[in-house]
DNA sequence: CTTCGATCCGTACTTAAGTACGGAGTCAAG
DNA sequence: CTTGACTCCGTACTTAAGTACGGATCGAAG
């Protein structure tokens, strides 16, 4: 067992989630992250779940998506309001599945690309724009 | 037929490409747009392929891309030197996969918190961090 | 050949997402 | 109970990616 509920200050903290200190207090200031109580007197300490959550944002942050609309994914889970969260997911959803389509087509432009590179020479015919050129 | 070769005024083409004047000259600065020579006076006139050019810039942009990364994989594909091109499309393909696999994860996570919404209540345990969590 | 909107160009401003700074407070070790 | 590293907090700076401004030119229409 390592992982005490509240253990970690901001500086282990920061560091196990990968991003700078002075990260951890912007994201508490734009609500990203919760103010933990301070357990043992006036410095906050954080657990498993707060560098979880930081991984998070930072994850969905490569896939395109703005802090704010990261904050929208967090309070849906985050959620008592289960109800009107539907809503929002779904719509989440759509945009999650467009990207998806996006991307497999880069994947697959990346793809052909390389191959193509390795085998033939002569007429490249810029299979990435192409990808998203033809929907 | 409708397409001529290089028809488009600046204003007609950032109109077709769905993006502000200003975006295309500052684009054009960047590297990331050629400056097409000004074909019947001292005014320049694009074509589809650079249409299609910045439509390709602002969907990789929604996936997380940036202007330098997307300036990479366009000359890529401009590109002669498909040579060396072939190693760093190669690393290209592993981030994107990343970024599939992290997108199918959250995919899944909304769809399941959609699910879970409708039916259940009571506990529900942030699908969304343990997806990108439980890697 | 005037005119009026569009283009050109440089420069300055804005927004999102941090990063850095510096003084004051805290806390564990010596 | 002092000291040195860490934390706190507000404020200021930075970088990426645009956006806006404004005077000078251009060029199609009258």
């Amino acid at each position: 067992m390592k992982t005490q509920p509240h253990s970690l200050t901001v500086g282990a903290f920061a560091a196990a989630a990968g991003v700078n200190v002075e990260t951890i207090r912007f994201y508490q200031r734009k609500g990203l992250l919760p103010e933990p109580g301070r357990v043992y007197g006036s410095i906050r300490r954080y657990g498993e779940s707060d560098v979880a959550r930081v991984k998070f944002v930072k994850s969905a942050q490569r896939l395109g998506f703005s802090l704010d609309e990261i904050a929208g994914l967090l309070t849906l889970e985050d959620g008592t309001h289960c109800h009107e969260a539907r809503g929002v997911a779904e719509q989440k959803l759509e945009g999650v599945r467009a990207k998806l389509h996006d991307l497999r087509r880069i994947e697959s432009a990346l793809t052909r690309l390389v191959d193509r590179c390795s085998a033939s020479r002569g007429t490249i015919t810029c299979p990435l724009i192409a990808a998203l050129h033809a929907r």
